[in-house]
DNA sequence: ATTATTGTACTAATGGTTTAGTACAATAGG
DNA sequence: CCTATTGTACTAAACCATTAGTACAATAAT
């Protein structure tokens, strides 16, 4: 198996959490690209090693890409990887639009439901912005 | 079954949308206090009349306002009814601050990993506050 | 072409989530 | 007290999510 330039990723589990493995592993591929350890074009472990690594089935892993395929985050190619897709280019103008309602939405209302003001969220979010600048 | 002064609420519940109707009524409470239509103290539909009113087992709206006060949002005393509480009181400054990094984090994370930088995230928000002002 | 490498399909087992049925317990109010 | 009203406990059934087992299919590399 030659190199093709996998970026180091450590990949873990825990089982206890009750988060279930798939999830794990898609949270954990969006907090790679959250904090630049991954970029557009870069490989993500094969389904085959990543699921001898784990410990777990392929399928699981599997699971994982394709709804982070589903959400634009990644391609797949049969034969080739899992990679970063560039989703500037492959998500158009409106989804990304409509995305962004919606998380932001969710985030809202969860947050008001707890007290917090649109004004302390905004305040947070750029106290706290700077660790995650690209 | 006298008036005790029940907010108008119109709870519905979608059967085929995938989200279990416990958790459709915690979302609908969220919201209703993200606009306003409910605040401190107001009382919930009784476990009982919200059962009969969705046609369904009174132990499932339990859950949802069990859910809702070990949250801190609802306060319930049997014999009287489930009341909206006083989150700047129940919830004390330290569990405030976990709770307002743990849901921005996760927040930030998903944007993130859609291709949304702080910046757009800030700028949206400031852009929809007014809707939810308080 | 042949082989190694990659992801995929299909099935089944497990286990947890969700909901309902039914009966109970605590409080309020007369 | 007694009764109506409120939430709660316990159980079981149905459902769905998750994972693994196993075999397959597509692509790349030689």
């Amino acid at each position: 198996m030659t190199d093709i330039g996998l970026k180091r990723l450590e990949f873990s589990l825990d089982a206890k959490s009750g988060v279930p493995y798939y999830k794990q592993i898609i949270l954990q591929v969006e907090m790679a690209i959250a904090d630049r350890r991954l970029g557009q074009g870069d490989q993500l472990p094969t389904v085959r090693s990543l699921a001898v690594d784990l410990q777990i089935n392929p399928n699981t892993v599997a699971r994982a890409y394709n709804e982070l395929e589903i959400r634009g985050i990644v391609t797949t190619q049969q034969g080739t990887g899992t990679f970063i897709s560039d989703k500037q280019i492959e998500l158009d103008h409106v989804k990304r639009e409509q995305m962004l309602t919606e998380i932001t939405r969710a985030f809202i209302t969860k947050a008001n439901s707890y007290g917090f003001t649109i004004d302390e969220l905004i305040d947070y979010l750029q106290e706290i912005g700077p660790e995650y600048e690209r």
